[in-house]
DNA sequence: CTTATATCATATTAAATCAGTCGGGATTTG
DNA sequence: CAAATCCCGACTGATTTAATATGATATAAG
């Protein structure tokens, strides 16, 4: 009932990368500083966002990444499903192409993960990067509230 | 993101023995067939679910298993959380001892997986053996009636 | 008392997945 | 050209998964 690192990896670069919008292109080098993250093993992860779409690179010297589009528009769970494949917690109630068993109809274990798939789909779809990057500013703003009165 | 045999031929075994209260111990044997797994992996599922108390064995001839407690009082967390540890899409949201990063307090990644960690137990901790039993009778009873209609 | 039926316990294993590492190309900037 | 950077495929050690194998212990039935 995990996320590999690959999840969890790739929506820290992904934020990172929306954290620094509009400097131009960010090195994976730099992403990989800041969020503690091997940069060749991060290289496989967006690489795989690129192929979906969801970042842009730009080649050469002072190249890097860029969001692919607006962080409004990126859901965590466009993220997970490129990286970790589709969200099921069993492959009978696989988002996409369900393998499906004989008994699906009226097996009530199945209807137990759909639950719990359609549960974690609604939280991963509901968070985009924009709506993580207001939560940031939020919390940011209240610690230095903090400051002030300690 | 997914849950392992464990987790789903667990919950399967269990409901299994909630079908059948009432009629005496039920045999691994018995469940292995009628749910289509491997006996003897059973075995090693089911031992840990006898050593946490959701089932009570009967050793020797005609023996076998029964449920530890009322099904009302048996939820699937429970059964999840005894085979597959800890209810957490990531270590950090552990819900014993999370493995707490430096970052814990600000971290925005953290809330999300928070998130969806609340939403699966929410899920988990809500289905309980006696409603999957009712579940199944009103499928049953939705079937039969399908039957006069048709 | 013997035998068949069960649970109980431990060890082994083949395959897959995870979480990287390594080495070398291709492309762009200065 | 040199340095920075993305791009790509192959390799690897560790762990987990999903079993299988073997044998001991307990009990009911005959």
């Amino acid at each position: 009932m995990k996320l590999s690192t690959k999840g969890r990896y790739g929506v820290k670069a992904m934020f990172d990368l929306a954290q620094h919008m509009g400097e131009g292109p960010t090195s994976l080098k730099s992403i990989a500083e800041r969020q503690g993250i091997s940069e060749h093993y991060l290289e496989q992860l967006v690489s795989g966002l690129r192929k979906a779409g969801l970042v842009k690179s730009v080649r050469g010297a002072q190249g890097g990444y860029l969001l692919g589009r607006e962080p409004g528009k990126i859901k965590i769970g466009d993220i997970i499903r490129v990286l970790e494949g589709p969200i099921a917690p069993a492959d009978c109630v696989s988002e996409e192409n369900p393998d499906c068993c004989a008994k699906a109809d009226y097996c009530v274990t199945r209807t137990i993960w759909e639950k719990v798939r359609d549960s974690i789909v609604e939280v991963l779809d509901s968070i985009t990067l924009e709506s993580m990057l207001e939560d940031a500013k939020k919390r940011e703003a209240d610690s230095s509230l903090y400051m002030y009165y300690i």
